[in-house]
Parts: C-alpha cells; structure tokens; sequence
DNA sequence: CTTTTTGCAAATGATTTGCATTAAC
DNA sequence: GTTAATGCAAATCATTTGCAAAAAG
C-alpha cells in the first residue's frame, strides 16, 4: 500500500516532472507538518532559487489534485498542507493556527451517510477539534 | 436552554447596544444558513443604511467571541457565520463552497481524548464531510 | 520543435488597521 | 461629558490571472 512515485502521477498524465514539482513534494513530504504556501516557499527556496510563490502555488494545487498532498482549512487564517493522505483528524489551535495531526478512530459513517442522504456525494470526512494548543494554553 | 439574549451579553461586559450589533445578529438568526461576511452586509444594508463591511466583520467576530455566532472554516473559499451554535456538523461543497449542516450524532469522544492526551485544551470538535453537493454532482 | 510550466508582473478578493466622527451610556 | 463603536480610507495578506520566456519531452 505505498504511494505512487509522483513521477509516474505525473507522466501516466503527460504532465512534466519538474524539479520544483519534486522538490516541493519532497520539502511537504521531509517536513511532515501543516504548512502554509509562504512556509513551504522558504522551505525550496535554498535547493530552488528564484523559484516564485506562484510556482509554489500551483504545485501545491496539483500535488492535491494528484492525491499526494492535502489542504487543510484553518479557520481566519491561510491554507496549510501535509503530505498525510491517509485517513486522519485534526487539532486546530483557535490561538496560534497551529495544527496537529490526530490518529484516534472516530466513527464517521452517520455524518457521512446522513450527508448522502441529503443528495450529496462524500469524499471524505474528517474530525477538527479547536480549541488551544499546549503553548496557547499555558498562556 | 435557551441562548441568553445579545442585548444581556453585551451588557453584562460593559459593551455597547448597538443597532448594527443587535440587527447582525438578528439577520444571521433569521436566515438560518452559513452566510459570507459580504452577504450579511448585503442581508442588512437596507435596514442599516451606510453600514460598512468593517463593521460588519468587527461585529461577526464579536459575535463569535460571544458565542452567539460560529465561523466555519470553507477550504479555499471565504469564512461563513452561522447562528448555530449547538453541536452539529457540516457537508462543504468542494466546487461551489456551499455548507449545510448535518444533524448525525458523532462520537468524537476518542479524537477529543486524544486533542486532550497531546496537550490541547479543546473546546469543540466537529465533523466536516467534504464533496460534491447535489446541484454540482449532476453537474 | 512543440507544448507545458515557470517567472514576472499585475490584479483580485478577503480581511485588517488607523483615525476622526458619531452614538451609547 | 466620556468612552467605545462606527464610518471612511488606506493598507495588508492570501491567492489568482495573463503573458512572454524557459524547460521538458
């Protein structure tokens, strides 16, 4: 059960592997934390000079597209991603926007069967928790 | 079990009763559903003539604050506010942003144990079942 | 060589900030 | 009267778009 090289993603498409395609999956994938675009950028800029925010951008639109990255929402502030596509919750600190990643099993089915039944059709399903994270809440 | 009203919130920390206050909370309450910052100004303009869209988010975040409202967190799409605040769930369309709530009983006990054993203090923990709703699916 | 992807630049959209005026208390 | 909240204006931040140049196949 191992994840696709992206390279071969990217060529039973006919896209182009690109140095910035498989550095920037590789700093998300290094990392292995919830990264803003900006954080992400900082993080290729050493191995990919002159490389833009755009580039950063779009790569990471694609690596969710291909499945091998994920964007996760924060509430009030920016997109982050991880390279985690398997299935699991997070932690959203209300304070700092720090996420963290939760691996407890949670039993999704009736949201996502109620959510079905009202004529949509489910993806995933996925457990946020807010509140403050152990820095915030030591104040 | 009833919400305690705006008017005794607001006094009851020395804020001011403001006729935007009580008229943004009010069109939230009545239209039931997850509204962008910008259609609530569109929703009370005419009974607020003038009112900025400052105003509008300064007021939506007290609300939150005061926990009357609630943000919602649309990946890639502006924040909604709801006046739901009771434990509930939500469906987000991944092509035309739209949120409805979903009303299953979850058991995001062990997710919340787990926020808790990592150091976080949570304070709430809901499910977001992401996907196509009906309208987008049939395309 | 052809087409996609990148870099560059500018535009857009959401949200925040600073300050004088207005309205609550 | 005092002070907080609003309106006005401008600024900031995240993200997208358009097009010419560079790189992949």
């Amino acid at each position: 059960m191992r994840v696709p090289e992206l390279t071969d993603l990217l060529r039973r498409r006919g896209m182009r592997v690109t140095s910035q395609r498989l550095l920037i999956d590789r700093a998300l994938r290094d990392h292995g934390g919830h990264l803003s675009a900006e954080q992400v950028h900082e993080l290729v800029e050493p191995s990919l000079p002159g490389v833009t925010q755009q580039t950063v951008y779009s790569t990471l639109a694609l690596l969710t597209e291909l499945g091998v990255a994920r964007r996760v929402a924060a509430p009030g502030a920016s997109a982050r991603f991880e390279a985690r596509v398997d299935d699991h919750h997070h932690m959203v600190c209300q304070r700092c926007g720090a996420i963290q990643d939760i691996d407890a099993r949670v039993p999704v089915g009736r949201a996502v069967g109620a959510a079905r039944e009202a004529g949509f059709v489910p993806e995933s399903a996925n457990v946020t928790v807010l509140g403050l994270c152990a820095a915030c809440a030591a104040d």
